[in-house]
This record gives C-alpha cells, structure tokens and sequence, in this order.
DNA sequence: ACGATAATCGGTAAAGTTATCGATGTCAAC
DNA sequence: GTTGACATCGATAACTTTACCGATTATCGT
C-alpha cells in the first residue's frame, strides 16, 4: 500500500479508502489506484485488518466427525450462505473427544474468530463460560448442554425417538431394540423419545434392549455388528431396532442379513439420518430426516443476526421437527410377517 | 500482555517469551507469568502474531464439493496430520466452479495462508502463476494441470481407466460402457484407461458408450439415471459400464434396476472411489480404491516438509497406484451371464 | 580478584492496516 | 464578500505482538 501510495502521489490512507470502497474519495483517484492495484496484483494483508478493526470475519466450526454426512451437510450449507456476506469458514474435527475438542477451541478463540459454531461432544459447561468470557459468541448445534442458555439450532431429538419407535409399533414389531447413541443430548433425547413411545403404547421397556456405546466406540460399521449380534442373542429375540443413526443401522442390517435374517420379515429396522444412500442398499433403509441441510440454514442466519446486530440479541432456539421417511426395512408385506410365514433355521 | 507485564514488573517482552516457550527466561519468571496468564486466562491474539512472523499457521484446502466422501476423507486426514504440527486448516468449497474458486484462492491469498492444497477445477493454469507470484506453496490433489510443474498426489488415473475396464473385459463383457467425469484430469486420463484397455483387447471404442458430463451437472443422482438411461435406449445396448465414480455409478444401478434390468447379469458395474457404503447397496458395487486417505496423508506430508525448509524444495509428485475390489456387481455367476440364459421382455 | 561465559531480561522498532478527526478546496447562495 | 455545505484528502495514533540486539547480573575457573 504503502508503494501504491508513492507512486501515485497520494497518501495511504487514501489507498486503504479504495479498498474498502470507502465513498470518500475521487473517481479518479479511485480509479488511479485500482488500475496500480491491480498492476501489481497487489493483495490486502486481512491479518493487518483485523488487529485494527478486531473483526476476522471468520467462523469456526467445531464438528465431532467431517467425514459424517450429516455435518459435511452442515458444513457446506453454513459455507454457502456465511459465503455471500463475506465470512469464511474454519472447520476443525474434535473426533468426539472432549479434550481435543478444548484444544481446538482454544485454538479458534486465540485467532479471534468473530463467531463459533459448535456441535460439541462435551458434557460440561465449564468451556463455554470461558468463551463467553473472551467475549466471542457462539452457536450450538446438534447438541445442547443442560444449564446453558445460548443459541441452538437442532432437531426435536425426542420426536425422533417417538417417531421412529411409534412407526416400529405400528408395523407390528412387539419387541423394539435401540442401539443408541453417545451420552450428548442427540443420544440422551432419542432413547427418551423411544422409550415414552413403548409406554404410550403400553409396552414394557427391557434393559437388554438398549445398546449402550461403549468409550472409545467409533467406527460406526463395527460396532453396528456388535450391537446387534448381542440383540441376536436374546432369548425373546427384538423383531424391530430403532438405531441411533444411519450408519449404524446399515452395519447392524448387514450384519442381521449375514446371519441369514430377513429385514424386515425377522427384524424391522429404522435409522436416522436419511442419508442420500438410503434407497440403494440392499434393503432400503427407513429413517428420521432431521433435516441436516436446514440446520446449517438456521446456524447461518443466526449468525448473521448476531454478527451484524451492535449489542448481542438474546439467544435464539430453533427446534426442527424430524420426519419419516418409510422404506423397506421397516416395510412389513401383508400376511408375510415374521408369526405368519414358516420359521427359518438359524 | 501488558497487563500482565505491569502486574508482575516485568517487561511485555518477558512475557511474550514465556508464551512461545522460549529458553531465554527464567524458572521462576516463567512460574509468574503463567500463573497470571491463567488467572486472567488471557488469550494470546495470533493475528498480531501472524503480523510480525509472517506466518499464519493456517493451511488452506480448495475442493471442489465437501459433501464428496473422497474429499471429506481428504480433508479429515490433512487435519489430522497438520494438526499435530500446529497447523490448522482453512477448508472452502468451490461447487465444481472455476469462477468461485478464484474467488476462493483470492480471498486465501489475502489471509496469508502459510500454503494452500487444491483439488482444482480450472482447465487453465493462470490464476496458479499468480499464486506463485504472491510466494505462496501449494500443492494440487486429485487434480492437475498440464503445463504447470507443481506438487501433486493423486492416483494414477488412467490406471484406474484401465483397470477397471479390463476387468469388465475379464467377466466377459463384450459391448463397455464409460458414464465420464468432467474435463480435468482424473475424468480425462480414465477415459484414456478405458479406451487403451479396450485397444489392448482388440475392440473397438464407440462413440455412442461414452457418455459425458454436461455443463451444470451436479447432482450425481440424477446425472447417473439419465446416463443408465440414454445406455438403455441403444440398440446394441452395453453389457458394462465402468463410471466415473461410485454416486454415478449407484444412480446408475439404480436406474437399471428400475427398468427391470438384472445387475451383473444384463450389465456389470464398475464404480471408483470404494466409498464405505459400496458393500451394503442393493447389488455390492465393485469399484477402484484410489486410496483417499493415503492423499490426505501424503499431500500433508509434503506440506509439512515444505513449511519446514528454509528454500523451497524442488516439486514433489506422488502418484498412487488404484486397486480393484470385486464385489457383486461385476461378479458373473458361471454359466449365468447375459448369453446363456434365457431373455427377459424388456 | 579478575575476566570470561552463560543466563536472564528489556528497549526500540517494526509489521500492515484503519478510525478519527482535522484540513483544504470548490461552489452556490445570500 | 461572507457563509455554509459538500467533496476530497491526509496526519496521527493505535491495534498486538515479536526480532534483534544490547544491557545487566550471576557463576565459575584460574
């Protein structure tokens, strides 16, 4: 800039008013200065900016899992529309470790993002005071932390569980399984949701039933096997599984079907996600639309508002309402259900 | 800092040492000013840092779709990786559009990012020489240009072409198909593996199996019906097709499926990409493994040794070699394929 | 006790940009 | 000719941190 400004006899700050389309100063000299600038393909220095104005216009995004379609969905729809106002996104993974997800924070929080958006795989609320200390707002998504009143974006995550064990009733499943989720609130509120289904419906709820994630359970294909290879070993065996998400519930068919089972005459399956694959898999798989895109729609907006309002507005709370999507695993053929036609060996 | 500094008489300068570790301060010193740092838990401002070194610490990553589990792979490994060197990544999505991703690169160029990776969809090699210019690294994935000496990973593509073909040859296909990608170089060199692999085997490459991506195709979904669906209404119909990757070539089984056709029976599929979900769709996909995760880390490596030596080192290119994994849809039955068994009525 | 070496600390300047406000010039209106 | 309004431009200081080198003290061998 400052060479800019030699050669053309004008001052820096002029040369800075040009780039920022600042309306105070000439046509020609703005003209001038555009026509040097791009000689010299100059480039703005954004470091320097923001130690001025104390603004980076980036957002960071903390997701457990990039490789997740669910938040790669996110991710792209918040990209998309944070885009157009001019803010870039930085996304970092914390791999659903708590520890590493502090990390990461620390690390956005010493780069004076102007905003954070969070799906965090933490239980406690410590690491959010401390980001509000720094002054740095931030969104929630996905997951939500008990005693903590901040913007949150997500899926009516008990509704899901209603939803999808309601529907395993109303197929005729009799005993319903739940392979279910971490102990963030998405996996807390699904089995809720599952289990005031069955006694809506009067039905008993059975520890074994419930799967548990074991720590350190990652790899989703894996333990989809085992969960259900375990539910495969009861005596009263489940005739429906509401899983916790879509790839698990995949795993879990695979598994079931290798056994020599049939989805959804010996077992009904649901999932949630609603994954663009769903319909193409051996047996097309029912799940819960949480309506991933929308999510990362509302985060956007919300961050917008935040971003562009002088004092911060109080938190806002978007709670979409999942749907489901019926196809075949949880499809029960008339007078082909699992009581009605010959059993199978093994 | 300052702040700091005056509580504990000591100068701004001590305590910027104590924060960046240096050995030039002493124990007790250093006890002081990291006590006061977190009693304060005072945040180190990087921007300001950035300003003075000259370095970011942040690694940009341009592609073309993060939804795109290849890509998300991508990305997750390089995260992985960097992170453990301090580096962060800075991901942005350029939607298959050479325009945005100039617009992209620009707005990256302006942060001063320490170097960019790129998985681009440019056919010229302009905006690159401007990158270059700026003293900016960056090392391309998955995609290169002609006429640009840079640093590379990808997989070797037309491998890919003809692997995948040959092994169609192999099964007994006699009329392949080829569902392309777009006009850079993977989508270029595997159309050249397909039709050297039909060469080597003495048949002949008809214009009419080649079906190319039209401008604004995004949605792979439906692009790959509609190729299923143009390959169907030939009169000499294929009996293998290989595509271009596994969305394609699973929209494509699909749409197969729904007009009544048997897959490998009536056509075998070949995909690329070995996605995750390959071994649970309705007929398992065979597909190419181009080892996405193997880029990440190799395209991190290089990355990494670049940031760390003085002198730019001389371009490095990494090309992997792809690997075929048969599954279902290619796997002819012995004495079941399309000619001996009797015809269905389309 | 002396100089030499090492350990510890700080002063100065600089990095590239922008906010704020004051200065100058022009022109029309009265 | 004075006033006011408007358009255009620039000087100063500030944002936070670090590189470089010089200054001071402590330690030690002889």
């Amino acid at each position: 800039m400052k060479d800019i400004a030699k050669d053309l006899g004008v001052s820096v700050i002029t040369v800075s008013k040009v780039l920022r389309n600042h309306p105070d100063v000439g046509d020609e000299t703005r003209k001038r200065v555009l026509a040097r600038v791009k000689e010299l393909d100059y480039q703005l220095n954004l470091a320097a900016r923001s130690l001025v104005t104390g603004r980076t216009y980036l957002v960071g995004l903390v997701v457990p899992d990039l490789l997740h379609p669910f938040f790669a969905e996110i991710a792209k729809a918040l990209s998309e529309v944070l885009r157009q106002s001019g803010y870039y996104l930085i996304v970092t993974s914390s791999d659903e470790d708590p520890e590493l997800e502090e990390q990461e924070i620390n690390q956005l929080l010493a780069r004076r993002l102007d905003i954070l958006i969070i799906a965090s795989c933490r239980t406690t609320v410590d690491l959010f005071f401390r980001i509000q200390n720094q002054k740095i707002p931030y969104v929630l998504i996905d997951r939500w932390l008990p005693g903590l009143s901040s913007n949150f974006v997500g899926v009516d995550d008990e509704a899901v569980g209603v939803l999808a064990t309601r529907h395993l009733i109303d197929v005729g499943c009799k005993r319903i399984a739940h392979i279910r989720g971490p102990e963030t609130s998405p996996g807390i509120r699904r089995l809720e949701g599952y289990k005031r289904a069955l006694l809506e419906n009067g039905m008993k709820i059975v520890d074994d039933y419930i799967i548990s994630e074991r720590k350190g359970d990652v790899e989703s294909k894996q333990r989809g096997a085992e969960a259900m290879s375990q539910l495969l070993t009861l005596k009263a065996r489940p005739d429906g599984v509401f899983c916790f998400n879509d790839p698990l519930a995949m795993a879990a068919m695979n598994y079931a079907t290798k056994r020599g089972l049939l989805i959804p005459d010996d077992i009904a399956v649901v999932g949630c996600g609603n994954l663009h694959y769903d319909d193409s898999l051996r047996v097309g798989l029912s799940s819960i639309d949480q309506h991933s895109r929308q999510i990362g729609v509302e985060a956007a907006r919300i961050t917008l508002t935040i971003l562009n309002s002088k004092v911060p507005p109080a938190p806002e709370t978007i709670v979409l309402q999942p749907e489901l999507v019926i196809r075949d695993s949880s499809r029960r053929r008339p007078g082909m259900n699992a009581r009605s036609r010959p059993r199978r060996k093994k």
